[in-house]
DNA sequence: GTCTATAGATTGATAGAC
DNA sequence: GTCTATCAATCTATAGAC
């Protein structure tokens, strides 16, 4: 009975390294429990089925960071509402950025997640899919809006495509991070914090560009 | 010796299109000749193995995109240079971005290998990513290297990073494009020109702003 | 709660008839 | 070259002893 909560959470965390490094997948059970170092049977006796641990996992870490990024980004749109000015695109953009790369602000555990996330966030399987969507959706919205503060005079489509490219960047560093070898060339390994500086001068440069109606549109095909 | 044409070309052309659709673990060998309307052995008389059908699907597209797409980027730069001035950042990149992108530009199987290209660049499959670094490296590089011409002053670690954001940028169009409910709300689908506008407009916006160094004013490297 | 053993399904790959 | 039939490996999940 004592030993429950132990296995439990050793198969929760051995299963998002896991899940972070192979994929959902390709990760099997065998591997995972191996991992752990407790039995085969362990995942269906605490979890059911590999599809209830990979939702236990996102329920898990849900609530204290998701909840962590919100209320950064709730603060510095309160900060700038009582000072009777917009929130910086900057602000709330490097927040975000840091919360989602920065791995010495969370523990070892939160960092196999965080890469989990990212993982998850292009990952074709649809039980993925659908586990990462109900846990990214809500923390998207609130950038969102708080984003649509900061620069109010874009429109808001244009402003949703943006930050889907921002988070196709991220999503790339994740990546690069993970697996080296795509990237081609190992020579370019700043810093993390240098990584995360350069990503938030090119996504702050992307976001507040003039709008496109600047320049000659090609088609009338607005929303 | 005649059959064998046929019978190995609906193998390339249904193998990338589920490839692309599902990922190269979770496709199989079964879904794949069942779509082909072949028999299920000939995958491994044709091509030896599931492998080689992935890197034949690579080796048989690569030469004709990407010549094509590395001739554009070279036609690009050297019309600059017989005028005397460096190519511009973002006729160079709004190419790339249309190349990879806009599917009216490319037949109907392209288009499947396409999807595939994107979907390959973050799976984190090992065998994906050999068979799409050896792909995908040489076309980086002719772009790294134009848009060091056409942006002298950005330190080449920064502009490595740089287009690295913008092919993550690029990459998560595709995978939106590819699976909508992953961006939560389906009412932002303008169409893909207008898409690949949008996204033209802020990875210029990244690519030339100051390097990070200082707060640097504006950088005055067109005309 | 943890273990062994195995069911039941699916996979990539192959042998051999035609 | 194409087919049927099947092997051997792998997987998730479960039953039952302890």
């Amino acid at each position: 009975m004592k030993q429950n909560a132990d296995t439990k959470n050793r198969l929760l965390l051995a299963a998002e390294e896991i899940f972070a490094r192979e994929g959902y997948r390709a990760a099997s059970l065998r591997a995972i429990t191996a991992a752990a170092g407790v039995n085969l049977a362990a995942v269906n006796y605490h979890y059911g089925s590999k599809r209830e641990l990979l939702e236990a996992i996102f329920a898990h870490r849900l609530e204290a960071m998701n909840l962590a990024r919100v209320h950064r980004l709730t603060q510095i749109r309160e900060t700038a509402r009582v000072a009777g000015r917009p929130p910086e695109a900057r602000t709330l953009i490097a927040a975000f950025l840091e919360a989602a790369l920065d791995d010495t602000r969370v523990g070892p555990g939160e960092r196999h997640f965080m890469a989990l996330v990212m993982r998850s966030s292009s990952d074709t399987d649809h039980t993925v899919q659908l586990a990462f969507t109900r846990f990214m959706q809500p923390t998207f919205e609130v950038l969102r809006s708080a984003m649509a503060e900061a620069l109010p005079d874009l429109p808001a489509a244009e402003l949703w495509w943006r930050l889907q490219f921002a988070i196709g960047a991220m999503i790339r560093v994740r990546h690069l991070a993970l697996a080296p070898e795509t990237g081609g060339d190992s020579a370019h390994q700043p810093s993390g914090t240098t990584v995360i500086r350069l990503l938030t001068d090119f996504v702050e440069a992307g976001l507040i560009a003039a709008p496109a109606p600047s320049h000659a549109p090609s088609q009338g095909e607005t929303s």
